[in-house]
DNA sequence: AATTTATATATCTAATTATTTAAATATGTA
DNA sequence: TACATATTTAAATAATTAGATATATAAATT
């Protein structure tokens, strides 16, 4: 799930997939609709292959990208997975912290913010 | 969302998720937990917070922290807006690229790699 | 008041990540 | 075969971000 959220976590991938999400678009056309430089662009382009959130297909010389539609939404379920299983997400309250017992617990346990 | 996925887009940031979601805690407690010096800590808890993922409340000298559900929530939401926001995200086919049609069409346009 | 404890900020260094320029590869065309 | 186009890879630089050390603030304790 990190990669994929590092990959959705940059202004112009998320751009790149609106772009993919009208059409699917050759290299050159996803260069010109950003308007970064073409290396710039097959980076970010790769990164969101690896993620698994679009991907490629060659035809001749040119490559056209397309939206990884299954990896999108798995990229949610995953999300929806982490945050539900952040136990108690859903329940009432999550349990005090023993300080609030004993405010000199992290003292006694060796805590020392000096060292 | 920009923010919150990149508050979330990082190990330890989720893992102090993880913590927050069995109980409160107090910073020095996180501190303990996740093992990286106390200003790290501060500042992770930090883009938490300014992403909305968590709460703090002061008590004396303990800063407690805990989960913000409905910051999380609504991320989850924001999620599925932008997902489902790519237009044809959940249709069938996104259209063709017109280089399919015109495979020059970039140069056409003033695409030019060299420059 | 002086000291200890808990946390935050400031500053600097190191590590990642983004971007560019330049060169390489691959495909199609004259 | 030579050349132009589309894209990738490599290498270098710039920008962001993470982390550590040192210092500051704030609350409790003596």
């Amino acid at each position: 799930m990190l990669n994929r959220l590092k990959a959705l976590g940059d202004l112009h991938r998320q751009n790149i997939l609106k772009l993919l999400a009208a059409q699917e678009m050759g290299a050159c056309e996803i260069i010109q609709a950003i308007g970064l430089s073409q290396p710039a662009i097959a980076h970010h382009l790769k990164i969101l292959k690896q993620a698994g959130l679009i991907n490629s297909e060659k035809e001749g010389k040119i490559v056209f990208y397309n939206l990884n539609k299954d990896g999108l939404k798995e990229l949610l379920k995953e999300m929806d997975g982490f945050l539900e299983g952040l136990s108690c997400f859903s329940c009432s309250l999550a349990k005090p912290s023993p300080l609030r017992q004993n405010p000199n617990l992290c003292a006694e346990m060796g805590f020392d913010p000096e060292v």
